[in-house]
DNA sequence: CTGAAAGCGCTAACAG
DNA sequence: CTGTTAGCGCTTTCAG
């Protein structure tokens, strides 16, 4: 059996009370009480009992991080990115953290009704309907690499707009005028953005480029390498292809490579990630690093901040991105 | 404020007792009491609380999942396998799952002592001294992806033998007989396996091997890119490359590559993993198949099977591999 | 099959 | 600064 505040207490000669207080209040102690419990407790292997505590604090101290995304979830390794950075983060806090997936996350099992999660991360895709929801009873939320519209609730997400320029930029800056992009099918914001930007920029810069330009596809390497294919065989290929992201990029190089072009020569690459994929192909991929990592630590970060009833939590975190050049572009 | 099992007796007009007996054990309420509860509960949005019923029954169902590992952990697509086999294992029960990295889980803070995890998988190379407090502290626990002597609990491993002996066979029956092994220096349980694994099937088969065609290498593309140079400028040049896993077999393809070697008619290579790299590279990967998930899945069986009391729990499960190949070998 | 009642280990007023 | 005490919501004997 382990050791339980009245042993301790018993044996230090102190009260329950005081035994409570030096562990989780020590500066309502003083120092000699303090240190005769603490004896104690290091005698009899004592540590409080975490489930006891949530009970009568009436709190569990416990947040979630949920993947709204069809598939391969943890596996994506943007989301694992993300995940890493959020457990990282949770550890330094007191805060402990779950992580599920939204097809196996049970709304009434996991929420204030049971007391259990008092905060949520909803990374990617999440339906307006849990957002509403999960803030209906009383649970915090925060969107990681998500953004949506009427609803108040701080997002963290990476700088989707400022990515696309620094890579359509790289591959202006090489000369490059007929450029396509190859728009993985992510979620809609995600697409959006990208879609928004691209066309932007591209029109900024006085390229002949239009909706003809950006050709979608599913993100899975042989789509993409479909899709390029396509893009490649009309009368003006374009000589650069900007991919989404690193996978849809690498489709993008197997296609070229199929119909014997040499990259970058004829034919320049880039994606958007950085995942470590990148540093396989050959060459290696010109992309977009997007620090995942930091957009998960934000996140907890955020949802801290509603926890602990902050006033003006940020409602938009944007993560910087970073070009990383190779040799594809 | 939620509604607690006070709400649902009054309203029911049956004891606390019944309600809680309608709710663990309906077997043992009559059939109309317990629909009057279960009614009563609907209409107060009633749902037993977990931190209540932990302290009550003086248990946690609650498991750990604790990735021993240095560097890139969940962001591992191995162990990203493995531990969404874990998920959803642990999602069919009635177990509640923690992950962590074995650089921030804090025994003290996680085990008996105060009474929340009552099982514990370790992944990767865990040491003995954890496994001896955990086990010495009653805690329940099974390793995947690896195995230790001298320790009295199931492991859950993949067939390391047979995939080395597929990859091998492979490229043997491809008329390969000068045959290197790229091994990536991972766990020594890894390492080792598959080390006598590689030695004792080449030399079953005759093949003029021996350890000079063994170059150790760290997990990366490039000191595998480099590892893999040296093996290719060696008088007698092996005619194929057995990387033991998919990014060292990537950094192989890059080094051969890079001398002008073609693949894979003046170099075969073969992974092993079947990471989703494999279709990314030109040429795709041939690479043994390593089932992570359903790993993963077996460990929380085996885990479940242990806190259930069973006796003769198996000491060692071995997940099958499969060949997939491709072009590069 | 159902109810009464005693905890589970800790916290948080409140009083001193 | 410390002690008393009443719970937190549920389970589980023990009776009936």
């Amino acid at each position: 059996m382990n050791s339980t505040i009245y042993d301790v207490s018993r044996l230090s000669g102190v009260s329950t009370a005081t035994v409570s207080r030096a562990f989780s209040n020590p500066e309502l102690v003083r120092e000699g009480t303090r240190r005769k419990v603490y004896e104690a407790a290091e005698v009899l292997h004592y540590s409080p009992n975490a489930i006891a505590q949530a009970m009568a604090r009436q709190r569990t101290d416990r947040i979630a991080f949920l993947i709204c995304k069809e598939g391969a979830t943890i596996l994506d390794e943007f989301y694992a990115g993300i995940c890493d950075g959020i457990m990282n983060a949770a550890n330094r806090t007191d805060y402990e953290l779950m992580i599920s997936t939204a097809a196996d996350w049970d709304l009434a099992a996991n929420t204030s009704k049971n007391k259990q999660v008092e905060g949520v991360i909803l990374g990617g895709n999440a339906k307006p309907e849990l957002v509403s929801e999960l803030q209906n009873r009383g649970i915090a939320v925060v969107l990681v690499n998500n953004r949506m519209a009427g609803f108040d609730l701080p997002c963290v997400v990476s700088d989707e707009y400022g990515g696309v320029r620094q890579a359509l930029e790289h591959l202006i800056s090489r000369g490059h005028r007929n450029i396509a992009m190859l728009a993985g099918r992510f979620s809609p914001y995600i697409l959006n953005e990208r879609y928004r930007a691209f066309l932007e920029i591209a029109q900024a810069h006085g390229l002949p480029v239009d909706a003809r330009h950006i050709k979608l596809c599913d993100p899975t390497v042989e789509s993409a390498a479909e899709a390029c294919r396509e893009l490649l065989s009309r009368p003006d290929r374009p000589t650069a292809i900007f991919g989404t992201n690193d996978v849809v990029a690498a489709g993008a190089m197997k296609a070229a490579r199929r119909l014997g072009l040499r990259l970058p020569e004829e034919l320049a690459v880039t994606g958007l990630d950085d995942a470590s994929v990148c540093g396989m192909l050959e060459p290696e991929l010109t992309s977009v690093h997007i620090d995942c990592r930091r957009m998960g630590e934000l996140s907890v970060e955020r949802l801290q901040s509603l926890l602990a009833g902050d006033e003006n939590v940020p409602q938009v975190t944007v993560v910087p991105t970073e070009l990383r050049v190779r040799r594809s572009a």
